[in-house]
DNA sequence: CTGTTATGGGAAACCGGTGTCATTTGCAAG
DNA sequence: CTTGCAAATGACACCGGTTTCCCATAACAG
């Protein structure tokens, strides 16, 4: 029965360019021209082509194209594990722009704090020939990563807090207006001893945030005693800690701003653990609109940020010149994170 | 300045096999068996061709690899966006296993309700020449999926709530006696009235968390009256939506499984927008044990399914036999859930 | 009508590995 | 000291594209 000599498993054998030259009745070069629209053709020899393609379903070998090029079809991922959703609502931005492009996306996280960080992303990037990488915060505010880019000549987007790079190479949001006008709505509702929980140091999104909150506080001529900052690590666990002692001060704060919804769940845990009321006895306000926000009670007020949105954008800028896009089509380098208003901010009680 | 004729990205440039060939005085064919095991060798030669390869630091092109053996080194992720969080666990339990390894991971959103979902993942299969897949719930119960792998030469392991296959394709959890582990719980607690958040229909793992609970249920003699059963969809919002109805109910259940976390988060919300104490009033388990489950107040009783140790053993499994692992290594394939004991779960009022 | 120049298109080398097969080497048996 | 056979190694084609270079043809100027 199973006579044939090499069967090749059937189901993957398509056709190749050899095939197309054959059935077109040109050499293959002419149809690689076709492919990579280079060279000059005459207009009856491309549709031909075309027509030869569209029949047969040819799609080419992207393996081979990779180690023709020197280059893959593949954009890399290159995070550091800070917010499961972030990474994840980033691929799905990502994953949108690739859709019906021949790039895939190959996730990498790395661990900041290794001393081989730079030559693990260094390897990833010139082994596997990437085409682009996305750099996700707080990794993407390594400058030596994106020089590292350019040389193994790579490209690459930033995506940031604040203007990390010039327009074509990051994505960023206007966080530090997010925040002001955050924190002016607590100030509108009648707050003035107001708590902040920090990012951790070294974080260019934490320094903006803050720097933020100190902004709407000064123009509201509201002093801000070094007692009412307490430091956070971005994390639930963290957020708890730092709720704790900010609870501890007297008097307390009527109103606390985190600087992340991981955090600010914290805030509202510590609090109901102590008995504390929300929003009555104390407002809350996080930053991220990550689902958790959504999902505790009361639904916390946050700041939201286009992940998604600027995920695609960025992987956008990086396949950009390779798919037709038109010139118009420019993506937009920077994202407005807009104010959403739920249940956890409350006037303060008298 | 720059008068270098062909710079040709210095810091790309990597030796070759020819390289390294002529170096140790081979054939580069020499050298590719030392690189794939493959053959007998001299002692001699390899240790000196190894010496070579340590001192140059060559790394094989991973692209003419691919091409040559019509097979890429790469693993997909193929999902149908169920929970962000286990997708994301099972990344990192993946990229675990694949740490160190020439594996990359490949994310792959499909659209199960799409009719050309099939063809969407064979193109993706056979184009990238993917090494293997691991396929998430609840898409991994699709058996057409899985022939579709079988078919164009495909390593794959599905992950499930139960058994679907054979043990080299598949890697579970026993979610059957886990539920009825929380079942019992309850019971023992004194709850007799215990409503259900079912999971969407079709769904082999909401199948299976039922018959758990009703199994439980059955064992203690307990009745369960259809209208206890409430349809879920897996969301937050089916969970609020699922908790008002058992509420309505006279009189009310004074306790709820819900089959997912994200349910059960969302029967504790419902559960706080009309003023029922919890645990007090209600208790709630939930599944799954995703972060949010820690994180709301009271924090939840629930079931932990090691996703990621699961996850590396499914990436084992497909790259097992590349990778040096010893027979006794065999990794599991039925992964052990545990209960979780929060703050969701008290004795029922008198 | 011939010489020059664009232009479309092909032959062959190349990218960096692996497969097949032939050849050489090493060692034990005859 | 052959012969025999297996182990060790190399030559060469091949994977499926791209690039270089060169030729053939047509258009154009003189």
């Amino acid at each position: 029965m199973k006579s044939v000599p090499k069967p090749r498993n059937m189901a993957v054998s398509k056709p190749t360019i050899n095939d197309i030259a054959r059935l077109a009745g040109v050499s293959k070069k002419t149809v690689s021209r076709v492919i990579n629209r280079s060279g000059s053709l005459h207009d009856d020899t491309r549709e031909k082509i075309e027509a030869v393609i569209r029949e047969t379903g040819y799609v080419p070998n992207p393996q081979a194209r990779a180690l023709a090029l020197g280059r893959n079809f593949l954009i890399g991922l290159v995070h550091d594990n800070p917010n499961a959703q972030m990474i994840l609502n980033m691929q799905q931005g990502i994953l949108e722009a690739l859709r019906d492009t021949d790039f895939e996306l190959v996730v990498r996280p790395v661990d900041r704090s290794s001393p081989d960080m730079l030559d693990d992303v260094r390897s990833f990037l010139v082994r596997q020939r990437l085409y682009g990488v996305v750099l996700l915060p707080p990794i993407s505010e390594i400058d030596a990563l994106a020089r590292l880019c350019e040389e193994v000549n790579c490209k690459y987007v930033r995506m940031g807090s604040s203007v990390l790079d010039d327009p074509d190479h990051m994505v960023a949001s206007n966080d530090r207006d997010a925040v002001i006008e955050a924190t002016r709505h607590l100030i509108a509702q009648g707050h003035r001893r107001i708590g902040l929980i920090s990012g951790p140091h070294g974080f260019n999104s934490a320094q903006v945030r803050r720097d933020g909150f100190e902004f709407a506080l000064a123009e509201a001529g509201i002093k801000l005693p070094r007692s009412l900052i307490a430091d956070g690590q971005y994390t639930f666990e963290s957020g708890i800690a730092a709720a704790e002692s900010l609870f501890d001060l007297q008097p307390r704060p009527t109103a606390i701003f985190a600087c992340n919804d991981e955090m600010a769940a914290g805030v509202l845990f510590a609090a109901r653990s102590r008995g504390i009321a929300v929003p009555e006895e104390l407002s809350i306000i996080g930053f991220d609109d990550t689902p958790i926000a959504a999902r505790v009670w009361p639904p916390l007020t946050t700041v939201r940020w286009p992940i998604v949105a600027m995920g695609r954008s960025a992987a956008l800028k990086i396949i950009g010149d390779a798919t037709s896009v038109s010139p118009e089509d420019q993506e937009p380098s920077t994202f407005v994170s807009t104010l959403v208003r739920r249940g956890s901010v409350a006037p303060p009680m008298k």
